[in-house]
RNA sequence: GGUCCCAUCGUCUAGAGGCCCAGGACGCCGCCCUCUCAAGGCGGAGACAGGGGUUCGACUCCCCUUGGGACUACCA
């Protein structure tokens, strides 16, 4: 027996009242890879309907972030679509259409409980020892009370009648089986004072109205779901399927905010974490191929996600497994990306001029592989461009400080006569040096290195001899051998 | 407080009753490479929260405890 699958819709649905978070970030990408794998659509639908909280610079925000982040949608509020519009602020027609069917049904009811009122009542009940629930004071009015209330130009809230017995099963596709008392809720307001629809009504009527066929969102929204399949049935409607992802946490095992550094889509990529990396590793956080790969590009993850091995638990978000990941596709990049990538910052610091591309991109080469983000690669460059202002303490002691120190520096001083000036040259003459002198390569190399780039630990010392070039190498080692006899 | 969810190495996870005295990845430690630091290669330490059941057999199923988290708005 075949069963006739209607096509897969699933959305994402941010509300616009900040950034894209990396948890947002996360419930979009399984989303759009459950839509890639399942031929189905992607949709994206934006949450406007907190009026006051809502700001369209937040929606170009997201926009701008699931762009960079290559989640593609088929329909959405800037490309529009068969189901739109796709902004909440435009459909006050339709949640009105459907409200009013819920109110004609004696399903919904006019409260004229004011928010005052409501919030006086809330913290009185604090102390008690059940939960606060509306009291359902405005559920029996009489048509004619309503009437009037109305007529004199107050401004209600519209709820929901709750079922006040029964329970309901949210059938979750990570979860399983959800059970809720019905008694345990209130009437909530699904309609705002100012007309407009509270979240939980608006999201079952758009899930409907856009034929969403799953709804993969993060587990904070689990408990809201019975009151949403309350409603799709007071509607007479069929509901999604559900499928709730667990939360990603931060280190401390709290919910994730500013205080715990980068948490945004905008931050990451402004800090310089590549978009590869950061799909590759918010995929692994909640869900596994099943297998132990873990570096995938995208289409691998298309190819292999679904629904069954998404996690349950949640998942402490990580920055140095998603240092290394981003290291990994750094090292992906060629010469030319990278440069491309850190071009204006490089002219901004004057190091970069209009004829010295070719040693830049010899100078990624040497220290790409020494950094995990972007944009710790050239503050790590300095002496490639200014003589060192002062000279690592620890190196000082070590190489500066012995005997013999300013004779090995004059001994690599004297041969910076080498034709032609290449690593491969210096690299040949200073070692047989070494050996004349009865050294070993390393004490030339030790405190050559820390006269040239002011550092222990640098890319290979030829390298950056040849890059230097002949005179800037004479000059910073005429630097030192001053700054030495300075010590002493 | 109430309701709901969750529980394997420090972290992300594999594991759908015997394949597991538990596998992979990051991190950590050691070794190799080597002019240092990275990168890379190799190796190592490191976990089934606790207690009861069920079963011939439990990381896997059930219950309780403990611990974490979410929700409890005229926010989403």
């Amino acid at each position: 027996m075949q069963l006739i699958m209607e096509k897969i819709r699933v959305r994402f649905a941010p509300s616009p009242t900040g950034t894209l978070h990396i948890g947002g970030a996360r419930t979009a990408l399984f989303n759009w890879l459950f839509a890639r794998s399942q031929q189905g659509t992607f949709v994206l639908r934006l949450e406007d309907t907190d009026l006051g909280r809502s700001t369209s610079e937040s929606a170009q925000g997201i926009v701008d972030g699931l762009q960079w982040l290559g989640l593609d949608w088929d329909e959405g509020p800037d490309i529009g679509g068969p189901y739109g519009p796709y902004r909440q602020s435009e459909r006050l027609n339709i949640y009105q259409e459907y409200l009013q069917r819920l109110l004609n049904a004696g399903h919904a009811y006019y409260c004229f409980c004011t928010a005052d009122e409501l919030r006086r009542q809330r913290e009185s009940a604090q102390d008690d020892r059940d939960a606060y629930r509306y009291d359902g004071a405005c559920r029996h009015l009489s048509a004619d009370e309503v009437a009037n209330r109305l007529a004199q130009g107050q401004k209600p809230t519209v709820r929901f009648k709750m079922p006040q017995q029964g329970t309901t099963v949210v059938q979750d596709l990570v979860r399983g089986k959800v059970e809720f008392q019905n008694e345990l809720f209130d009437d909530f307001i699904i309609a705002k004072s100012d007309g407009w629809p509270t979240y939980n009504f608006a999201v079952v009527v758009d899930d409907h109205s856009m034929k969403i066929s799953h709804v993969i969102r993060a587990e904070e929204h689990l408990p809201n779901t019975p009151k949403q399949l309350l409603i799709y049935e007071a509607l007479g409607l069929t509901p999604p399927q559900f499928a709730h992802v667990s939360m990603i946490l931060a280190p401390d095992r709290s919910k994730l905010s500013k205080r715990h550094g980068a948490t945004s889509v905008q931050e990451f990529r402004e800090q310089g974490y590549l978009a590869k990396a950061l799909v590759n590793y918010l995929a692994l956080l909640g869900w596994s191929p099943g297998d132990d790969l873990s570096l995938m590009d995208i289409g691998e993850m298309v190819r292999r996600f679904d629904l069954d091995h998404v996690s349950k638990s949640a998942a402490i978000y990580d920055i140095e497994k998603m240092a290394w990941m981003n290291g990994h596709y750094l090292a992906e990049l060629s010469s030319e990306e990278v440069f491309s990538m850190i071009e204006s910052d490089a002219r901004t610091r004057g190091w970069l001029t209009n004829d010295n591309h070719d040693c830049f991109i010899k100078i990624i080469d040497l220290l790409r592989s020494r950094v995990r983000v972007i944009q710790d690669l050239l503050p790590s460059a300095e002496y490639f461009f200014t003589a060192p202002e002062h000279y690592d303490e620890k190196g000082v002691e070590k190489y500066f400080c012995k005997p013999g120190c300013i004779e090995k520096l004059a001994a690599v001083k004297s041969l910076m006569d080498i034709q032609p000036f290449t690593a491969g040259q210096i690299e040949d003459v200073i070692r047989s040096r070494a050996e004349i002198m009865k050294l070993k390569a390393a004490d030339l190399i030790h405190p050559t290195r820390l006269a040239l780039s002011g550092r222990t630990n640098t890319p290979g010392l030829f390298e950056i001899m040849e890059l230097l070039g002949p005179e800037a190498c004479s000059a910073r080692l005429d630097q030192a051998e001053a700054y030495i006899k300075a010590l002493i």
